[in-house]
This record gives C-alpha cells, sequence and structure tokens, in this order.
DNA sequence: CACGGCCCTTGGG
DNA sequence: CCCAAGGGCCGT
C-alpha cells in the first residue's frame, strides 16, 4: 500500500472540500468515516484527507498528480477577489460567504458532468448519485482500488449508447434509461469531442447546442455549462434558486411559474448582478440554502 | 406564450 | 400510507 500521502498548503478556507464535493456539483465522490474523500478525477483514482490549514493528497494508480487536482478544483481562482466584488454587489451574500469559504466550482469532465445532471430531473440527490454510481460500475472501466473500494472512470457516451435499458431501469434510472441512452447516441454522432468543443464557444451558443438535446431544458443545460464545459457565468435555475432570485431580484415574479421567459430573467439579472462568475455566487447562496432551510 | 398532466423510485412526513 | 423530490416534454 504504502499510502505515502502529499501535503498541500492549502487551506481550508481557500479550498473547502467538504462544501465543494458536497454541494451537488458532483455525485461520486465518497466521505468514508475518517473524513476522507475518495473519488475519481479523469482515469485516476484520489484520496484527499482535510486539515484546517491544508490537505493530504494523492492519486492511484499513478501517483503525485497534482496537476489532476489543481485543475479540477480550479485552484486558479482567486475567491477572496471574488467575494469583494460579490458583498460589494449584494450585501446579503454575506452569510452565504461566512458560512462556505472555500467553496468551488468544479472543472469537471464533460462527460460526466453531462450524462450525470440528465438523470436529475424530478429526483432527489440521494437517488443521483446512486443512479450515477450504478451507471460507472455497469459500464465505467476499473481504473483504481483506494482502500477497498474499486473505483471507476466515468464511461463514454459510446459505452452508454449501447447499454441495457433494462438494467439501467434497474439501476435506478427508470423512465430515465431510455433518454439516458438516446442522448448518448445524439452525442456520440455527433462525434469525438463534440462535448469538450462546447468550452471554447460562448455561453450562449454553448446552451444552445445543449437544449437542442432531447431531455435536456434549460436547467439542466446550465449544469452541464457551469460543472462540466467550465462556463463559470452559467446560472441553473432550480426550485431552490428561483426562490433565492426571486427574493433578492424580483419580488412580483413570485405568483408566476417558471416558464422559459421566466428562467432567462432571473439567470440573467443574477449575471448581471454577480458579473462573469455568477454561477460560483449562485453555488453559494445555493448550498447555503439547501444546508439551512432558510428559504421556505 | 402560459399552464397542467405525466413519468420511476424512494425516503421522509 | 402518501407525496414531494435540485425537470422536461407534449398537449391544450
Amino acid at each position: 500500500m504504502g499510502d505515502e500521502l502529499q501535503w498541500a498548503d492549502v487551506p481550508a478556507d481557500r479550498l473547502n472540500i467538504a462544501a465543494t464535493l458536497d454541494s451537488g456539483q458532483c455525485f461520486r465522490w465518497i466521505c468514508t468515516g475518517d473524513g476522507d474523500w475518495i473519488g475519481v478525477i479523469g482515469d485516476c483514482g484520489v484520496k484527499l484527507r482535510p486539515r484546517v490549514d491544508g490537505f493530504w493528497w494523492q492519486t492511484y494508480p499513478r501517483r503525485d498528480r497534482w496537476d489532476l487536482i489543481q485543475q479540477f478544483f480550479a485552484l486558479d481562482v482567486d475567491l477572496e477577489r471574488l467575494y469583494g466584488e460579490w458583498r460589494r454587489a449584494e450585501p446579503r451574500t454575506e452569510q452565504s460567504i461566512a458560512r462556505n469559504a472555500g467553496m468551488r466550482i468544479l472543472r469537471q469532465d464533460a462527460d460526466e458532468a453531462f450524462f450525470s445532471f440528465l438523470c436529475a430531473s424530478c429526483n432527489t440527490v440521494v437517488k443521483i448519485r446512486r443512479s450515477v454510481q450504478a451507471l460507472a460500475r455497469m459500464y465505467g472501466e476499473a481504473v483504481a482500488e483506494v482502500d477497498g473500494l474499486v473505483l471507476h472512470a466515468f464511461p463514454t457516451a459510446e459505452r452508454i449508447a449501447n447499454a441495457s435499458e433494462p438494467a439501467l431501469r434497474a439501476a435506478l434510472w427508470g423512465y430515465r434509461a431510455p433518454v439516458l441512452i438516446d442522448a448518448a447516441r445524439d452525442v456520440s454522432e455527433r462525434g469525438d469531442g463534440w462535448l469538450d468543443s462546447l468550452r471554447a464557444v460562448p455561453y450562449r451558443e454553448a446552451h444552445a447546442e445543449l437544449t437542442s438535446i432531447h431531455g435536456i431544458g434549460a436547467k439542466i443545460a446550465d449544469c452541464i455549462c457551469l460543472f462540466g464545459l467550465w462556463h463559470d457565468e452559467a446560472v441553473p435555475i432550480d426550485t431552490h434558486v428561483r426562490r433565492i432570485a426571486m427574493r433578492l431580484f424580483r419580488p412580483d415574479l413570485a405568483i408566476k411559474s417558471l416558464t422559459p421567459a421566466v428562467y432567462d430573467t432571473l439567470a440573467s439579472l443574477f449575471r448581471a448582478r454577480f458579473g462573469p462568475y455568477a454561477g460560483w455566487a449562485q453555488q453559494y447562496l445555493f448550498y447555503d440554502s439547501l444546508r439551512h432551510a432558510e428559504d421556505r
């Protein structure tokens, strides 16, 4: 075994590992009883052991891949600068910043974000986790074993396109199983690297491309844009963020249902208020309201 | 353009 | 037991 964890001098208020991995951006990281986090980045298993003034880490089977961790957690983004801008733009963000300092938006694989959020509609976080983990276990390559856990890379679109619908239904995908398979076919048909290529185009264009796929509406497209395509200005408006946005910006919209027009209005207000990292600001307000249930 | 019914499962009321 | 839960589609 020879764990030989490496030390990273990144304090918890610059990277809050637990908040980041628990905030509903990703669904396959597991927290062990000891407080270690175990997951996969690309084709590497990863172990993280958070401490206050930094964290221990290692990658498997190839060791010492700090480059993977540095990119996955977007450690190049200066949080203090963002906090300053948000406080100035909207003082009511203060509490969500203070209570979740160090939370970050992940730079995830485009494929994993795409297919994970495809099953988020009318679902619970607990069940999304189980569905996505089952999908990876059934169709993803085993890449490493860490502390007795066999870790799998996320399956390719091609593998998912050829998956068995009954098997997926049984693995908690339910009525979403055929949607998943059809979407995987669409993605395969558009060619290798199509999803990744949406990182290089403007956010609006990437969003439009995604919503052209059956099963992907405005909200899920924004989740994929923010978490998988690294478009930091994407603001997914779910039921929680909707309440927050109405409270902050437009109480008059409270009576209206979330039509495409209302959706776009609220997301645009977020961007106008918080700027190019509006998606990050959204994550703080979202996670804070989820944990403290203050919006109800 | 706005609304309502429908869809798999599950855990929490 | 029943029903909402981090939506989207299709029909009116």
